[in-house]
DNA sequence: GCTAACATGTAATCCGTTACATGATTAT
DNA sequence: ATAATCATGTAACGGATTACATGTTAGC
């Protein structure tokens, strides 16, 4: 089971809420904060390509009278992988490197995984980025620390994020438990 | 003057702060927080090789006595495409896609630019963030907002991610200010 | 003598970007 | 009519990842 791209996971989220042609997907992209991912046809309808081959999505019917448009809905095949991949531990190097999948996947989380499971994310997530603070704070202090005086304060700005982030997941998880009359007993 | 991957100006301004062999710049991204680049020797030697073909690194001596080993240093065009990048305006799609980018020129900036500069960078900076702070709070507000409530959480990060940038970068700049007797009048 | 660290590369493959290309439908 | 929007693709190119491949030097 090689590693699936990003954006093959962000566009079966998508299409998970709500089943949408290629072109609807670019205009998710244009116009809204998902603007991380590229709108250009180049790498979606590629993207399309591989999750339609691979059994991942299938088309469902046409936009309004459109001729030649096609609706995409993913399969329960789809369904699974984005739940697996939803499912998945947070590592160290998922928080140093790739903490903008670990939102991604926290935004579909709701249609797809139990609210405890959701908790759960949150919990991981704010004691792995508070992991990463404390690994930025000892490197900081170290003999091998930042050689410039603008390395240093660009070091700061790091541990100012991850401590945003860490302090986020500990809000969001007392309201996501508020609102589904979770708590830990 | 096509654009230049990120990682050939990580290189440059590493370079730029001591001449180091390819092995020794694999280390830097292996045991700090320039992690966020593979220290692969796939992606590097290749990168190397780019910016000696174009001019901006050449070989300058050994390691210690090590045969076949090649220490690495800019080339007065390398500092000045070094400078250019890191003299370029913040632009929204910086902000909003290529934060590490920002962050990464600011960390390499004492080397090679004004006081004035660094700080009118970091005041740039801290602006175009609250600005993006502002588009995403609109975002949530609007009718076309997130339609799942953890997307609503998440999009929460983002704000609260950009808040402590520009908060950071308010910090950082008074900072500067003092240690360089740099003020506003 | 052996192992870890130092040191540099190449090949296959895949993905993303950019640019090109086409056509239908809706609103003015 | 004509411009904007809806809609889907392909081709060339370059870069990143992964795996492969090789050889030296220092420390134990």
């Amino acid at each position: 089971m090689k590693r699936r791209p990003l954006l093959d996971y962000a566009l079966l989220g998508l299409l998970a809420q709500q089943p949408m042609t290629g072109y609807g997907l670019r205009r998710v992209f244009a116009s809204t904060p998902m603007g991380v991912f590229s709108d250009s046809p180049g790498s979606i309808y590629p993207a399309l390509g591989r999750l339609e081959r691979d059994g991942l999505i299938r088309p469902s019917g046409q936009s309004g009278a459109r001729a030649g448009s096609r609706l995409l809905t993913p399969t329960s095949a789809g369904l699974s992988a984005l739940r697996r991949w939803l499912s998945a531990e947070i590592t160290r190097e998922d928080v140093a490197r790739r903490i903008d999948e670990l939102l991604l996947r926290f935004a579909f989380m709701d249609r797809h995984l139990d609210a405890a499971l959701v908790d759960r994310f949150l919990g991981d997530l704010a004691e792995s980025a508070s992991a990463y603070v404390n690994e930025l704070r000892a490197y900081a202090r170290s003999a091998a620390g930042p050689p410039s005086s603008t390395g240093r304060l660009a070091l700061g700005h790091g541990i100012a994020a991850y401590r945003a982030t860490a302090q986020w997941a500990r809000r969001a998880g007392a309201e996501w438990r508020k609102s589904h009359g979770l708590d830990v007993s």
